[in-house]
RNA sequence: GGGAGUGUGGCGGAAUUGGUAGACGCGCCGGACUUAAAAUCCGUCGAGCGCUUUAGCUCGUGGGGGUUCAAGUCCCCCCACUCCCA
């Protein structure tokens, strides 16, 4: 362990964390050093934004690697001359203050605004370049006025609509639950009671009418990460299909519309399953199909998806196929969805699996009219074929590619008028209802009359009231508030109650990167040239967790709002960083299965259970309580200090992927900053910093070439946010600087260690501050300029050139830069070691890579 | 089942466009300093064989095949793990 006794240097001047953190973050603000410049329009704008936190009430080490890596990007831009925007805010409202509420009998609103407090408290240890004065919560009176505007914004613009939806009901404790809270046995994570559907009027959001345009902007986030982008492309899930109509036939007039993206298949429909609330359902009147209809209702609501049964139920109907004329069974299908498509399928055992497995259980016909290849012939199939093929059993269409008849078939049925072109979306339209205390409430009134009315906007904010009841387990949503709810129609003026229900928590952080820019702004919820001239955010950093729920609604809402000319950009993020998650060793009982707190292990090198003494497996897995491996930041930042914390964990592992704590790592890139520490004391001291004992050039060119090498490839890598091997080449500087420093001329040392200075800053700026006071400056280096890198001083005037004899190393030879190809043969081939090599053997062919290496082939 | 990704020493991880595999760090071992320990500083460390002084050779980036003068990198097949969607 490293103690204030034991640090670096025992006799002086130690490196004291704590003490240079607490000064320079004193300066900083004193200074307004992160304030945003807004002042000119000279300079370039970069936003660089964290994804904001929930205030859970302690910061987590997945918190720190977020606003590490945006300070450090954020740093690094103001180095570049730009102006920054770098904010940070609380994504405030949420059912974690509701639970805290009910366990403790303390209001969310106080609760939320302690953790605040505290965590705010922990998150300025670490020394971001926040902007602190555009801070805001999502939870505050002037933030959430804004959303129920924008609300307003969006129903006036028909993006709003209510319908009856099924919800997650928990019977004991009287209350709607999140899909979260609904574990994977369909129990309530708070009751344990069967969670039941329930159908409730609920608002929407018509996030379907951007369905394309989300699809089709993802081609523009040219700097998101590939699998974020797939991610959304398939939550979006476009499929090209068409709808068919198979008449019925014992009612003349009606029809089933069927939604299908394999209409080449259509010769091989043997039946048509429809959904159980499917309207010809109506038509049923043989009670016994009656009976097992309520049945396997009651089974799919009461059945998580993991563990469902296909099951089907026979009907009387008949469909006619409209290609062929035939007669096909129509079947009740429980994996017929309502929601998707028509709420009926046509089935094709042979080419889809699904309906071959279904098929299978029914004993239902099996038809097969795609081959692999135009020779084969039919054989019983064991799977579903659902490959490319060619097209057999289909009268006319016979031979076509199945691509081709998907086309022609489609239009033989338009022609005919059974069938026409859809697309279908997997995307459905966003429910924003909760019925919850703790949101922004529905600026909404319920009229006898008028209907639905929405609050004028003069009339905003509709506040959340601020006293609770706690019954049974839960507060009392806002309903039971008599004197809030009662309110007078805006329309008419008759007595009207207010809408009861919050807003979904993803509403409010749908739009607060659009606020930062004029947070303070009282009359709007943004003033459209700031968004235009800030958005979009440059940089967007945050978990991958976020994919698609928070950064689709993001999209969304921009799009919406730019079409109510609100501002003019299309997309809020350019470029989007998600990290990976902080993992830290749990020790697991292998038996048992339960995990042991590392406090009760004695020996770390063979951990055993001290219950049962058996062998314990050590397992990298994601902090958390129940596997007792979580480590506290705050812990951390008071035994190393911020900037060794940031150190660690920008060097540990590249930022999108999981990086595993390690207790030892942490003190290594201690003694790093200690040894830095020391070798600016050192020069501070009088007799180093004027002496020229040891001048020598051959360290002085090694020394210049190695600080170009280090600008070279630090600035190189921050671009690429590669930091942990931008940590490594500063690291590598440090080397040659501290055993060159004093073997070169007085100007070069200088420069040599002021420049390592600055190349430091965004990843310790505390340090790096203090020991550029050290040797003499006074105005603080995170204003000062990222140096540039000199090609002169990395010429070379010669290389090592590798010689290979059959692809594999044999030498290696210094030679001239300038050496011609002639010149280079020469010399290699009087090598001894090359001699030996190719004596006695034929040379085939010399392959020479100027400045790297030569291959010679025997 | 479909989609995406990962696999390199004891460990985390580096390797421009195909061009010296293992940068940098951790850890280990050895040495210096010390009464001793810690800290610090110096040095060794992919495996195997060889090296009595002199030194080199073979293998090696999950496995198998291929393209190439040259493959961690490109192509095909397989295995394991992770994530997303059913």
């Amino acid at each position: 362990m490293i103690t204030s006794e034991n640090t670096c240097d025992s006799t002086k001047n130690l490196y004291n964390p704590f003490e240079v953190e607490k000064k320079w973050q004193k300066v900083w603000a004193k200074d307004d050093l992160y304030k945003t410049d807004e002042s000119t329009s000279k300079k370039n704008k970069f936003y660089a934004l964290s994804m904001f936190p929930y205030p859970s009430g302690n910061l987590h080490m997945g918190h720190v690697r977020n606003y590490v890596i945006t300070d450090l990007i954020a740093r690094f831009q103001r180095f570049q001359g730009k102006a920054v925007l770098h904010p940070m805010g609380w994504d405030a409202f949420g059912l974690p203050a509701e639970n805290a509420a009910i366990e403790r009998g303390i209001n969310p609103n106080i609760w939320t605004k302690q953790n605040i407090t505290h965590m705010k408290s922990q998150l300025k240890l670490l020394g971001l370049s926040v902007d602190w004065d555009r801070e805001f919560a999502t939870c505050d009176e002037n933030y959430y006025v804004w959303t129920q505007y924008l609300f307003l914004e969006l129903h006036k613009a028909g993006l709003i609509y209510q319908k009856e939806s099924e919800v997650n009901w928990d019977p004991i404790d009287k209350t709607v639950l999140a899909n979260e809270q609904v574990d994977s046995e369909g129990k309530s994570w708070r009751s344990g009671a069967i969670v039941e559907k329930k159908l409730l009027k609920q608002w929407f959001l018509k996030i379907t009418n951007y369905a394309d345009e989300l699809l089709k902007d993802l081609d523009k986030l040219n700097y998101w990460p590939e699998r974020v982008k797939i991610m959304q492309e398939n939550w979006i899930g476009k499929s090209t299909g068409a709808n068919i109509n198979f008449r019925i036939d014992l009612y003349e007039n009606e029809k089933i519309n069927v939604f299908t993206t394999r209409p080449d298949t259509l010769f091989g429909v043997t039946y048509l399953a429809i959904s159980v609330n499917h309207p010809l359902i109506k038509k049923i009147t043989d009670n016994n199909t009656l009976r097992e209809i309520e049945k396997l209702k009651i089974y799919l609501k009461e059945t998580h998806d993991k563990d469902k049964k296909k099951i089907g139920i026979p009907t009387k109907f008949k469909a006619i196929n409209p290609i062929n004329s035939e007669e096909i069974p129509i079947w009740i299908g429980s994996y017929v969805l309502d929601e998707y498509g028509t709420g009926a399928v046509m089935g094709v055992p042979a080419h889809d699996q699904r309906d071959f497995e279904f098929a299978k259980i029914y004993s239902i016909n099996i038809k097969q009219v795609i081959i692999k290849h135009k020779e084969d012939t039919n054989s019983k199939l064991e799977t579903a074929f659902t490959e490319d093929g060619f097209i057999v059993n289909s009268g006319d269409f016979n031979g076509l590619s199945n691509n081709d008849a998907k086309k022609q078939i489609k239009e033989y049925g338009e022609i005919n008028g059974w069938a026409e072109n859809k697309i279908q979306y997997r995307l459905r339209d966003w429910l924003i209802s909760r019925q919850r205390y703790w949101g922004c409430p529905i600026p909404i009134i319920k009229c006898s009359k008028c209907g639905s009315v929405p609050v004028k906007k003069d009339d905003i904010p509709v506040i959340l009231p601020n006293e609770i009841k706690i019954t049974s387990n839960k507060i009392n949503s806002l309903g039971s508030n008599k004197g809030w709810i009662n309110t007078k129609c805006p329309n008419c003026g008759n007595l009207a109650t207010r809408e009861t229900d919050t807003m979904d928590t993803f509403m409010c952080s749908s739009w607060y990167f659009l606020r930062y820019p004029s947070s303070k702004c009282l009359t709007k919820p943004f003033e459209k040239e700031k968004v235009n001239k800030w958005l979009p955010v440059d940089q967007y950093v945050g978990g991958v967790e976020h994919a698609i729920l928070h950064l689709l609604y993001a999209r969304f809402l921009t799009k919406a709002l730019r079409d109510s000319n609100l501002f003019d950009i299309d997309e809020p993020f350019k470029k989007l960083l998600t990290q990976g998650m902080v993992q830290s060793a749990a020790y697991k009982n292998v038996l048992t299965g339960k995990y042991v707190s590392p406090s009760e292990i004695k020996d770390f090198t063979n951990p055993k259970d001290p219950n049962d003494n058996s062998s314990l497996e050590v397992l990298f897995e994601k902090m958390s309580k129940s596997k007792y491996n979580g480590i506290d930041p705050e812990t951390v930042i008071k035994k190393y200090g911020a900037d060794t914390a940031r150190m660690f964990i920008l060097f540990k592992a590249p930022p999108e992927k999981d990086l595993e704590w390690g207790d030892s790592d942490v003190e290594g890139q201690y003694r790093f900053l200690c040894r830095i520490w020391k070798l600016f004391i050192e020069y501070a001291s009088s007799e180093y910093s004027e002496s020229e004992i040891d001048c020598d050039q051959t360290n002085e060119t090694f020394l210049l070439k190695s600080l170009n090498i280090a600008i070279k490839e630090i600035t190189n890598d921050i671009k690429n946010n590669q930091f942990n091997t931008a940590i490594s080449e500063l690291m590598k500087f440090y080397n040659s600087l501290s055993s060159n420093l004093y073997h070169v001329n007085n100007g070069l040392r200088k420069d040599a260690l002021e420049k390592f200075c600055i190349l430091l800053a965004p990843f310790a700026p505390h340090i790096a501050d203090e020991i550029w006071h050290i040797i003499g400056n006074s105005k603080s280096v995170h204003l000062e300029k990222w140096p540039l890198f000199s090609a002169e001083a990395l010429k070379e005037d010669s290389y090592e050139l590798v010689i290979q004899i059959n692809g594999k190393v044999r030498d290696k030879i210094n030679i001239g830069i300038d050496s011609s190809d002639d010149e280079i043969k020469k010399y290699t081939l009087t090598r001894p070691n090359v001699k030996k090599w190719i004596d006695h053997k034929t040379i085939r062919k010399i392959i020479i890579v100027k400045g790297k290496i030569i291959n010679i082939v025997v």
